[in-house]
This record gives structure tokens, sequence and C-alpha cells, in this order.
RNA sequence: GCGAGAGUGGCGGAACUGGCAGACGCGCUGGACUUAGGAUCCAGUGGGCAACCGUGGGGGUUCAACUCCCCCCUCUCGCACCA
């Protein structure tokens, strides 16, 4: 008698087996290839949701399917432990964030195993621990003695609601990204790290990053935005000032008409007489489409003819690119041109598109490519060799210069908040800015500090934090009280795994892949460093939504890493796949608003039994109730259905549509595989367990081992390329119908060649299954008379010539339409190919008469006839 | 506006380098078993009675187009006064 599928079962057995083995320590080794499978480590928010079930399914199969193919891999998980959201939590249940974060950490992990994840838990890191963010605050020491870090006072953003600072990368539609509340400025010091030093390289490097999706790449040259211009120095009429104008078209430089200010350049103080409108100007948050400007009364000489032409300052200048000053010229830039006809000034055409023509009019802004007029010298000239030329001539005659500016802006990382790692600094009334020495980092986080979510950090009110002695005189002095940006800690956590290596308790400092001096040298390979061993990551898992920030920043941090001397490379991540999200239908209910999916029964509400409205499909959201609780689903089909699922109804990089009746699917398909293999495992069960396991190809050339070669061949394709799980798993389930075609059709036993084939069969099967569904795999794997664990066994090998189809169907079409269809062995000749189409009834009375033109064969596929008239 | 991607049955999605459109799953229809079926198994399932017609729309290249080229429409995502 053959038992039931119980996934909570044996999932459970399986996971405290894995366990008690210890099957997921990963080790350096360097006699075998390395292979680095990292996802991005999740915020102990509290629970796990379908998106990180996704992300981590995704990850489980790839590692697992790596080390089936031999490879040392590396697959580790840990915690992006500092954030908002637990000290809001403070403030509002008055629990400590510290007491708050561990609590979720412990449930998330045990939610994560219970999903039967392939971690190495040994090397699992939580950045809000000591012993992590000490490494954040050296690197920053490291970096401010480079002039990478540091300070400012700067306009930054401010979210009121979070009392806090935002990133730029954080402000989202002139919104916090977190609370979405409308974001303010103001003036703070801020701690800043100099990103924009490394901009040219991380901007060019792109390029090299063969393993990205094209998407990512688009979006961080567009946040860097490099562009190439000129600066082009205005001095101002009747004044000893000058203004300095930035532009990527100084072929235009004959076109200008005025000079516009950002409302907030210093010259614009000393210029506009009327205060109330200046300070009107700076405070404006209107639609930015609404041209907003103010004649200052002064006029800029323009150097390249001597013309004056008045300065405006004007809304839509913004002071934090470029010089914050422009020259406009209305007839080539649109925007020139609608401020222009509002203040009625004049509009001079200096490119047309075509030699020697003079322009009518416009009526818009010509902002291609043309030739130059109206421009001295350079007339005639194409613009793109005009700009080149005026360049040089600005240069020439002092009145400018070549100039690269980018978008990109040095990080604030400095936060008025508690939960981060704290800045290492002190301020001292004698010795001013004072790091603190390397030798007393970390600098601790407090824990006693009160929570009022009232008046910035809880740091400032802890006096023994606060109050300290100055490094250099020993005078009383003070601490930073701002704590560092999260981002800080996910720029280089994927390092931190590599350093929990065993048996070498390393540092970042002692790393350098330069001077290996502190590694213990147990084996011959000590000359090759935990860091420089696995690194780069091979495969990183993530949302697009970090396509910018975490990834950008990242980068950044690698190369200064690799300018320290600490590794040896500039580029973390080798390849990157940025799943897509998982979706669902929203329902809601005329008189209960949105409704949980279990709160709808045959398409009506249970509350009032009023007929549901279907809304649309996308991400899943608390807010309209669109959503499915991971734990629900694991108690109802186990884990190995969901994670299937999960592969299975999109491409890793599409969005996901969750789909109750699809996940009913996949369950019948894990429990239709279950009793497959419990009704023969008493033919095929393997007795002697001594040489079991074996799923070695039986030579024969039986059908279902045919079938067999040629499922693994398939299988192992669409998971190489691009890892399309979704047909791998598509594929096993075609295997599973042709078996189940096989055995039911199956009058008389079985004969030992059939045994061995259909043994063959199932273990290829299993082993197959493993990385999607690894705990119905390593039960049937045990069941059929072997000895656990199948993570030993390595992917199954199909031999080309088995995997061949012996006959095919040919379609033969007339005029390219099909009319039929004949099984013609594999192998036959072009001509043979024709001989037996044109042989065929139908096709023979078809052509009758009629005169062939041309017959296309096309191997393996079709023939094609082509007729006459 | 700029940049990227995508439009295929009732639904999610397949389709190699141009070569049978719709694999696989869901749903649906019919049947078997059953006291019962929301379990399981079997069969069918793009449209059309047919010839034929079908991959957002229109044109083109080709013996052959979901796939290549041109024009247009729609949707999604990202950036958005960056001079």
């Amino acid at each position: 008698m053959h038992g039931r599928y119980e996934p909570q079962e044996i999932e459970l057995k399986w996971q405290e087996f894995w366990k008690r083995k210890n099957i997921f320590k990963s080790r350096k080794d360097t006699k075998r290839k390395k292979f680095y499978c990292l996802e991005m480590f999740p915020y102990p928010s509290g629970k796990i949701h379908m998106g990180h079930v996704r992300n981590y399914a995704i990850g489980d199969v790839i590692a697992r399917y790596l080390r089936m193919r031999g490879y040392n891999v590396l697959h580790p998980m840990g915690w992006d432990a500092f954030g908002l959201p637990a000290e809001n939590a403070a403030i509002k249940h008055g629990v400590h964030p510290a007491r708050w974060t561990y609590e979720n950490i412990a449930y998330m992990k045990a939610q994560l195993d219970r999903l039967g994840l392939s971690y190495d838990w040994q090397r699992e890191i939580t950045t809000c621990q000591p012993e992590y963010y000490k490494w954040n605050q050296w690197l920053f020491l490291k970096m401010l003695e480079r002039g990478l870090a540091y300070r400012k006072a700067s306009f930054i953003n401010w979210c009121p609601s979070c009392e806090t600072v935002l990133a730029n990368e954080q402000v989202i539609d002139g919104r916090c990204w977190r609370c979405d509340s409308s974001v303010t400025q103001k003036e703070l010091e801020q701690w800043f790290l100099k990103i924009t030093a490394y901009a040219e390289e991380l901007l060019r490097d792109l390029d090299t990053l063969k393993g990205w999706p094209e998407k990512v790449i688009t979006m961080q040259k567009n946040w860097i935005g490099r562009s190439e211009g000129a600066e082009v120095i205005f001095k101002i009429d009747g004044t000893d000032e000058e203004i300095l104008i930035f532009t990527t078209r100084p072929d235009t430089l004959w076109g200008c008409t005025f000079v516009c200010l950002a409302p907030n350049h210093p010259l614009a103080d000393k210029l506009v007489r009327d205060k109330d409108v200046l300070k009107e100007m700076k405070g404006f948050y209107g639609d930015p489409l609404i041209k907003l400007g103010h004649f200052t009364g002064y006029y800029a000489i323009n150097p390249v003819n001597r013309k004056k032409v008045p300065i405006y300052i004007a809304n839509f200048v913004l002071m934090e690119y470029g010089t914050g000053a422009i020259m406009s010229v209305p007839a080539h830039d649109q925007r020139d041109f609608d401020f222009a006809k509002k203040y009625n000034l004049p509009i001079e055409v200096v490119i047309v598109p075509e030699r020697d023509v003079m322009s009518e009019r416009p009526d818009r802004a010509y902002e291609d490519e043309g030739y130059l007029i109206n421009s001295d010298k350079f007339s005639g000239l194409h613009s793109i060799e005009a700009r080149e030329k005026i360049i040089k001539f600005l240069e020439e005659n002092g009145f400018g210069k070549r100039k690269i500016n980018y978008k990109l802006r040095d990080w604030g990382i400095s936060r008025q908040r508690y939960w981060g790692t704290p800045i290492p600094i002190i301020y001292c009334d004698k010795c001013g800015i004072v790091p603190v020495p390397e030798k007393e980092l970390p600098v601790i986080l407090p824990e006693d500090v009160r929570f009022t979510g009232k008046g910035g950090s809880p740091l400032l009110e802890s006096h023994e934090f606060l109050i300290t002695s100055c490094p250099r005189c020993g005078g009383r002095a003070r601490r930073e009280t701002d704590t560092m940006d999260t981002f800080v800690d996910s720029s280089w956590y994927f390092l931190a795994y590599c350093l929990k290596e065993e048996g070498a308790d390393l540092t970042l400092e002692q790393s350098s892949s330069l001077e290996p001096h502190q590694y213990p040298r147990k084996s011959d390979d000590f000359l090759v460093t935990p860091i420089s061993y696995w690194m780069p990551v091979n495969q990183y898992i993530g949302g697009v939504e970090h396509a910018v920030l975490h990834l950008l920043y990242s980068r950044f941090f690698t190369r200064v890493l690799r300018d320290l001397g600490i590794v040896n490379f500039s580029e973390p991540f080798t390849n990157l796949l940025t799943q897509g999200m998982v979706c669902m239908e929203s329902l809601k209910c005329p008189e209960h608003d949105w409704l949980f999916p279990s709160e709808v029964k045959d398409d009506k509400c249970i509350h009032c039994g009023r007929p549901v409205e279907h809304g649309r499909v996308e991400k899943m959201s608390k807010s309209k109730k669109n959503i499915v609780d991971p734990d629900d689903m694991i108690k109802r089909y186990g884990a190995d259905t969901i994670r299937v699922f999960s592969l299975f109804a999109a491409p890793p990089e599409k969005d996901l549509e969750w789909s109750a009746s699809g996940v009913e699917g996949i369950y019948r398909f894990l429990n239709r595989l279950w009793n497959f293999v419990q009704a023969l495992s008493s033919e095929i069960r393997d007795q002697n367990t001594e040489t079991s396991g074996a799923s070695r190809s039986p030579s024969s050339n039986l059908s279902i081992v045919r079938l067999t070669h040629r499922t693994i061949k398939r299988v192992t394709e669409d998971i190489e390329k691009e890892f399309h799980f979704n047909t791998a798993i598509a594929r096993m389930m075609e295997f599973l119908n042709e078996l189940q075609g096989y055995v039911s059709q199956k009058t008389k036993g079985y004969s030992e060649e059939e045994r061995a084939a259909l043994r063959f069969a199932i273990e290829s099967f299993l082993l197959m299954i493993g990385p999607f569904a690894p705990h119905i795999a390593e039960e049937l794997w045990s069941q059929l008379g072997n000895k656990p664990s199948i993570l030993e066994y390595p992917w199954p090998e199909w031999n080309e010539e088995l995997a061949r189809e012996l006959e095919y169907e040919l379609v033969i079409q007339i005029n390219g339409k099909i009319k039929a269809k004949i099984m013609i062995p594999d192998g036959l000749s072009d001509d043979e190919i024709k001989e037996r189409s044109l042989a065929e009834p139908k096709i023979k009375e078809a052509i009758s008469g009629k005169n062939i033109k041309n017959i296309i064969v096309a191997r393996k596929r079709l023939v094609n006839i082509v007729l006459g008239n």
C-alpha cells in the first residue's frame, strides 16, 4: 500500500536532515571552480512576502543546480538590519529597535528555512551588529583620509514626516520614497561620500557589464548623466562681476539673446533689487513647466560677439547642475523659446537644417544638428564640427573652456536617526572635526536611549554617548550624533560573507589581496584570500528597484576598496538578474471595499454576498489586499509547490501573476509524480543499497531511455538559456505525462531491461526536479532505496545520439500552405525527402498537372513545394 | 517630452539561427469511477459548417514572417526643466 503525498511531513523531515548534516556549508577550495550565487538580502520587516519567496526560489534553484554541476557554490544570506521601520516601531509600540529587529530576524529565518532554501547559515551577517558596522566606520575613516568623505553645508532633501534627510535617490516625484510625504529643502551640515570622483569610471565600465540587463545599464547611464560641452564667461556690463555658464551647445553661442540665473545663484542676491520677488521665486515649487522669469536690469556681454544681453532670474534653471547659470538660445532650445515668447525677447536663428538656406521666422526651436549661419568665421560649418572649433576658440581667447558635467551628485550619508551606524567623528572646540582613531572602533550605538519621535535623534539625549574627550587634545568634545544611510551597509555586504570563512576569522583590513599576512597557513592555497577566491558574485538576483541606488553604490564602494588595495577587481556583480514583481488581481466589494482573496467565494463577498469587482492585476500590496501570505500557502501545499509555482508561472525577469488555481495545478503535478513513483517503486526499487543511486543510463534503445535523454537535454538547455525555469518545468511535466502514458499502456509485467529503463527515467527525473522541489525529490529518492542525500549526486548527463529522435513528422507545404504531414526516419538526404513528399498521395493529387517551380527542404522540419502558374 | 521594454486563445505563458503558431499549466466541455465530487483518471478544447482565417493595425522583403525592414496605435517601466 502506498502512502499519500504529505508535504508537511516530508519537508520538515528533510529540512531537519540537511541541517543535521550541515549539507549547505561552503568552504573555499582553490582546486574547485567556484560560483557565488547571491540574492539581495532582506530588510527584517517582520515576515517574508511573495516577492522574497520568488527572489530566493530563483537563487536557490541556481545554487542547487550549479552544485550539481560540480561547482563550489557560495550561497549565503543575511539581514539588512538597520533602518527606519525599527525606530518607528519603537516610537509607536515602545519596543526597542534592536529587540524588534532580532525578533523579526528569528521569525523570518525560520520562514526561509521552511522554504528549504540552501543557505550556508554559518556565514549569516546582520548589519546592526558592531562587528559588522565597525567596518562601515573603518571604511568611512579610510575615505576621509583620502578626501572621499567630506562635510559640507548644503540644501538637502528633508522629509518632515520621517524628520530626516533623504538622498536624491530616495526622492521620488518630490516625495519621500518611504512615507510618500512631500519633501522640502533644508540647509544642514552633512557628511558626503565623493561618488562623483568615480563618475567617469562608473559610466565607462557599464559597457563591460555584459551580464547585466540593458535596462539597468541604461538607468545607471541616465543617472550618472554625463554631458560634454563648455563653460563660458560672460562679464556683467558696468560691474566687475562675471557669470559662468555651462552649455552643451557652444555652436549656438551667436544665437544667445539672454542669460538666466537660478534663483538661488549667489549673484542673484547682488543683482536683484526687489528682494521680495527673489524670495518668492526661491520658494516657488509649482508646476515646473510654467516658466517664471524676472529681469535684473543688468546686461551680460557675450564674449564671442561683444553683444549685450539681458540677465534674467529664471525658475527653470537649477543651481545644482552645471554652474547654475545658462545662456539662452531661444531659436535652438524649446525652453528658452517658450521663455523668450513669454517675455518678448529676441530669437536669432544660427543653425539651419541645410547649408546656406535662410530660415523663416520659427514657430518653435530647432534643436537638431545643422549648419551655422550668422556666426562670424564659423558660419557654414556643420554644428558638430563647429562645436569643437568654437571650444578651441574660447580657450585660445580665455573666454571659456571645455567642460564635462554629470548629473550624479555626491552621496549624502548623514541621517538624523538613531537606528544606524554612528559616524565615527568627534567635534572638539579646539581641534575642530576629529576622526575617531581606528583602534577605538567600533563606536558603539548605545542601547539605553528614549524614543519620543520628536526633535531628531535620541542620541542627542544620550550624554554618555554624546560627551567624550577629544582624541587629539584630550579636552571635552562632542560626538557626531548622525548615523549613516543604511545603503552604506549594503554597499559591501557581499564581501562580508566571504570573510566568514571557516577557520579564518578575518577582517576587511586583513583581507587585502596584496598582503595576505594574517591568513592562516592551513593549506597550500593560503595565498588566495577568501575575498579573491569567492568574488566577484557570479550571479546576483534582486528587484529592479535597486537598479540605481544599491547597485551603483556597490560599484562605487568596490572601486574605493580596490584603490585601498583590499580587493583586486572593480565590478562586484558579474551577472545580474532583476526578477519581476509578484502581482495579483485586486478584488473590491461595493460595500466592504478591498477584499482579501479569502474574503471572496464564488465571485461574491463573503460578508454581504454582493458580486465583487475585479480590479487591475498589479503588484501585491497590503492597501489593496491583493496579497497571499507565504505561511498560509506553505501550510496548505508545502514549500515545494510554492517554489515550483513561482518558477513556473513566468520567466524570472518578467512579472508573475499569482493564481490560486495555478498553484493547485502544481500541487496536482507533484501529487502525480508522487503517486507515479509510489506505484512503481516495488518494481524498480533497488534492494541493494550499496550499489544504488547510480542513475546510469542503460545502454538499451528503449523509447523511454531515449525520452529520458531527450528530456535531460532540453531541461538542461532551458536552465542554461537565461534561467528559463518555466519551460524547464514544462518539459518535466511533459516527461511525466509521457511516462504515465507508457506505464498505463503496459499490460504484462516488466522485463529486466524495462525495469532498468524506468529506474533510470525516474532517477533522472528526481535529480532534475531536485533544485526546484528539493524535498519531494529527496524523499522519493530514498524511497527508491537510494542512500540520501540526493544532493550529493551530479546533474544527469545526456547522450547526444540517444537524445536524437529516430523519426520525426515532416510537414509538406504547397506554396507555403500545409497540405500533409508524414512520419519519416531521421537522416534522410534532401533528395530522399523530396521523393517521399512527392509520393504522398494527397500531394500527388494536388500537384498533378501543375508545374513545379521549386522545392525547398528545411531539414527536420518541412518541405515547401512551389508551384508555377 | 526623452529612454527602454512589451502587445500571441477565455487566462498565465511557449515557439531554435525566418521553417507546423498556441508547448506546459489554468479554465472550460464531455465521459469513466463514485452515495457524492470542489478528489482521481480518460478524451476534447484558437475561430469558422467549409474552403479558409488567425500573433496590436497598415505596408514591404521572402518559397516561407510572431520572428527581418518601414509607418502607425496601445500599454508598462524608468528619467523628467540636467542647459
